[in-house]
DNA sequence: AAGATTACCACAATATAATGTAGTTTTTTT
DNA sequence: AAAAAAACTACATTATATTGTGGTAATCTT
């Protein structure tokens, strides 16, 4: 464990316990160049995943929902069902192993963006503009023409 | 470390490494009682926190914005400006300690309201009046009677 | 579709963490 | 302002985790 003060990797453990609901453990480590003292928590992976909306708003991921959204994006473009249930299965498990219990909708919109780009381009480009307003005209004029130029090939 | 298939409180530590970069430890742990496993994270207590505001961006927390916006609540109220850091010092304090790298500006707006109501309450219905709008007016109206109520005492 | 990275698994030897008891300080609640 | 809860401290005893090696499978990148 790096000491936060110092960068040291080494350090020993100087108490240990766990919380009364027994779903941490509270350490105090002492790093052994600096000697300073810090405290770590060991948690369990998270498995619940909140989502925080625009609003500020929680709620469980419902990956119904954002599937909904997806094929909407994929309507006629030559993307399966399939296709699309893979990557939200990939954008899931990403965001499952993150130790993060909580994401916004704005984070989930950047994973499907990512992987949907390297899938179809065009379908990204629907994507894109409706979770994400593009930085300035430019931006998006820059990924259009990229998207065509291929597509003439 | 309890069991999150079977809420036992006995495990024991299967694998263990360190990630590379030597900020986090990873532990394969094994339920005594049902042998499933699950993994666990070890963490340092985290000390930076970034702000999701409503329209899902992030940064850093910034105290300062924070009291401007009380200041503004507290107006002609009883309440020193120490006072009101005191306030602070809690909600920021209390925001530390939680294991979460992230919180959302409604969990700190929630955070002060409920300090800033057992302190002031006159204050107490202005700031909540702008941080957040009251699920109904039947809300509001038993809020602002109470406190009437405390007043003519 | 191949190559790289990461998680997961097993086993054995060594070193370090967990736990009880207990006192102090800090923080939160009433 | 006092009481209750949580975090940090120390020390001694016991028990368990860490680390290397090495292999498989799943996932991410190209």
């Amino acid at each position: 464990m790096k000491c936060p003060y110092c960068s040291h990797p080494e350090d020993k453990v100087v108490d240990s316990r766990s919380s009364r609901e027994n779903d941490s453990i509270r350490r105090r480590r002492e790093c052994l160049r600096c000697q300073r003292r810090f405290t770590t928590y060991e948690h369990i992976e998270e498995i619940p995943l909140m989502v925080i909306k625009k609003n500020g708003q929680r709620q469980p991921f419902d990956r119904n929902k954002i599937t909904a959204g997806l094929l909407k994006a994929c309507e006629k473009r030559p993307i399966s069902a399939q296709r699309i249930e893979s990557i939200l299965d990939t954008v899931e498990k990403s965001l499952l192993r993150r130790h993060n219990k909580e994401v916004t909708s704005w984070q989930i919109g950047e994973l499907i963006m990512k992987k949907l780009h390297s899938v179809d381009q065009v379908a990204y480009v629907r994507f894109a503009s409706v979770y994400r307003e593009f930085k300035d005209v430019g931006e998006f004029m820059k990924e259009l023409k990229d998207i065509v130029k291929k597509e003439r090939k």
